[in-house]
DNA sequence: TTGTACGCGTTATCAT
DNA sequence: ATGATAACGCGTACAA
C-alpha cells in the first residue's frame, strides 16, 4: 500500500518490491480523490483572472506566468485550477468559494487593485495565499515582488540620454498596483533627473487605449518627444497612430513600451521595451505558495531584474520642436 | 444532509429548510474532496496545453477559449484544470496521469496534429475528451468543428475580386489540423477561383517565422501581390517586414490575417483579417464534453461562423508588376 | 509489520 | 412517505 510508494523506513525492502510489481501488474495508481481527502487537502492551487477578456486576450502576461506557476505545481504533485470571473469585481466569491469547498489549498493574486480587499478576504478564511505584483506599503503579505521600478527607470535613463525632455506616460488602470506603480516610477525617474513630469494619460492596457492616448498626446499644444508605455500592446499602437498623422518614429517621436512581446521585436520599426521575467516569477509565485501550504520556511528565490531592450523605436530627440497636430 | 440540497423528493419541505436554515447558520459548505470520492467523479476537467511557450504568449487563442470553456464549467460547478507541458510532444504522459489519478472526468484536446495518436489514447483509458478543432477525416469523435474553411474562402474571394492573381499563403505547421487545413483551403478556394495556387512558405505561427517567411515571399521571381497568413501575428510582422523593405501596404501589397487580434485594428494599416468565435467554441467545448461526461444526449450547439473583416491592409492589386527585392 | 479507524458526502437500506 | 442508519469509496496514519 501507500508506504511502498512513499519509500517509507521500516518496510523490507522486498516486501515493499514485490507490492510495487503487483501494483504495476495491476495497473494501479493511487486514486488522487481518496488521496486528497485523507490528507485533507485539494493538491491543487487556484488562480482567479478577473479580467475583461479582450484586456486578457492580447496580454502575454498570463501564458508565460502559467507556464511557470505550472512547471513547479507539476513537480510537486500540484494541479493548477483556472478561474475566469467576467465581471468587474475582483472576483471575491470566487476566491471563497474555491477556499469553503476545499477546492485549493492556496491561491495565487494577480492585478492587485490599491485597496485590494482580497488579501483581507483570504487572511479571514485562512486559505494561503501569494499575492503577484509590485511590494506594498504592507511588506509582511507573502508576495513575490515584481518590481518595476528598475526597469521604468531605465527607460527613462535611455531617453534622457538620448536628449528628450518632454517625456510622457500612457499608463495602465492607477487602480492596478502594477499600473500605478509603473507611473509613479516614471514621474520619480524624471523627477531624478532633473526633469518636469511629461504628459501623463491613464489608459487600460488595451491597444484601443493606447491609440486614443496617443492621440491625445499628440493634439497637445506641447506634445512629448517621447512616449513610455506602461505596456508593449499600447506602444505598438502608439507607433501606428503616430505613423498614420504622419510623424516619422523614431525620427520625430521616440517611444517605448514594456513587457517585450514577441511581435514588438519584429514591427518597424521595433519597439524598444522592457523584458521581464514573468516565467521566474510564475516559478517564484509557485515556490512560494507550496512552502506556505506545506509549511516550510519560505525559500530564497532570485529573480531576474527586468532589462532595457533597446531597439528602433527610440532615437536621438528632435531639435526642433515637432509641429502640433 | 444531502438530500435537502439535492433536492430530493422524499424528504419533507419544512424538513428541508431547517437543515438549510442550520446548515447555513453554521457556515457549512460540501466539502468537494469528499463529494468528489464519494460520487467517484473529480468535478473537474482538464486541458492540456502543448506548446513552446514563446508561441504561447502571443496568441490570443488560449485566454478567449479558456474564457469560454470556464464559463460553462462554473455554471456546472465543474472546475478547469490546466496543464502545461514544455517539451516539443503532445503531452500523452500528462493526459495519462490526469486519467489514471482521477484527476479529472475528461480532457479538451486542442492543437491537434495530423496521425495525433492522442484520441487512441484516451478511448483506450476510457476519458471523455472533446476535440477543438478543424472537422478529422474520422467525424465520429466528439468534437467541436472549427471549420476554417469559410473564413479563408471569404479571404481569398476578396483578395481576388480585388484582382489579385498571385495570392501567397504563410502557413502555420502542416503537422498541425489547423495550419492544415488553413492551407488546403486556401488552395482549393484558389482552385476554384481558377487561379494557380500562388507561393506557399510553412511557417510556425510566430512573428519571427512570419517574418522570415514573408522575406522570403518577397525575394521570389515574382513575388506575390497578396499575402494571406495563416494568423494575425505572422501577418503583423508580414507588414513590417514589408514596410522595412519600402513596400507600400497595401498598395504594392496586401496583407491578411487570421484570428483578428486586437492589435491588428489598430496597426497602420489595419489589418484585413477573419473574425472567429473562439469563446464560442471554449462553450460549445465545455458543454459537449460535460454531455459526454455526465452522458446526456449531445445537445445541439450553435457556433458563429467565421467572418471577415476588412480593413486597411488590403486593396486593388498593383496594375504594374511590384520589382522584385 | 499488519490491522483498523478516520475523513466526509452520498446513497441504499431499514424502521417508523 | 418520511426520518434515521449504515455502508461505501480509498489512501493515510496510528495503534496493535
Amino acid at each position: 500500500m501507500s508506504f511502498a510508494f512513499n519509500d517509507r523506513p521500516g518496510l523490507a525492502p522486498e516486501t515493499r518490491d514485490r507490492i510495487l510489481v503487483i501494483a504495476r501488474s495491476m495497473g494501479w495508481t493511487p486514486s488522487w480523490r481518496a488521496r486528497a481527502l485523507s490528507v485533507s487537502r485539494a493538491l491543487a492551487v487556484g488562480l482567479v483572472i478577473a479580467r475583461p477578456p479582450d484586456t486578457l486576450r492580447a496580454d502575454p502576461f498570463f501564458p508565460s506566468f502559467i507556464a511557470g506557476v505550472e512547471g513547479v505545481l507539476a513537480e510537486h504533485g500540484y494541479a493548477l485550477l483556472l478561474q475566469l470571473v467576467a465581471s468587474g469585481g475582483t472576483g471575491d466569491s470566487a476566491y471563497r468559494r474555491l477556499a469553503t469547498e476545499g477546492r485549493v489549498d492556496g491561491v495565487l493574486l494577480t492585478d492587485l487593485h490599491v485597496d485590494d480587499e482580497r488579501p483581507a478576504l483570504l487572511a479571514e478564511i485562512g486559505l494561503p495565499a501569494v499575492i503577484v505584483g509590485p511590494d506594498l506599503e504592507e511588506p509582511c503579505w507573502p508576495a513575490v515582488g515584481v518590481d518595476d521600478g528598475p526597469g521604468v527607470q531605465a527607460v527613462v535613463a535611455h531617453l534622457v540620454s538620448l536628449g528628450h525632455v518632454r517625456i510622457a506616460h500612457v499608463g495602465g488602470p492607477d487602480v492596478l498596483v502594477h499600473g500605478r506603480s509603473r507611473r509613479v516610477a516614471w514621474a520619480s525617474a524624471l523627477m531624478s533627473a532633473g526633469l518636469e513630469p511629461g504628459p501623463f494619460v491613464e489608459a487600460d492596457f488595451s491597444a484601443e487605449a493606447g491609440a486614443t492616448a496617443t492621440r491625445q498626446m499628440l493634439e497637445l499644444a506641447e506634445p512629448p518627444t517621447a512616449i513610455f508605455y506602461a505596456n508593449d500592446l499600447m506602444a505598438m499602437a502608439g507607433i501606428a497612430v503616430a505613423a498614420s498623422q504622419g510623424l516619422s518614429v523614431p525620427a520625430q517621436l521616440s517611444i517605448a513600451g514594456f513587457d517585450d512581446t514577441e511581435l514588438g521585436a519584429h514591427l518597424q520599426p521595433p519597439l524598444t521595451t522592457v523584458t521581464t521575467d514573468v516565467v521566474g516569477w510564475g516559478r517564484a509565485a509557485a515556490v512560494r505558495l507550496l512552502d506556505l501550504i506545506e509549511q516550510r520556511e519560505p525559500a530564497a528565490l532570485g529573480l531576474c531584474p527586468p532589462s532595457l531592450v533597446v531597439r528602433g523605436s527610440t532615437a536621438r530627440a528632435p531639435t526642433t520642436q515637432v509641429p502640433a497636430s
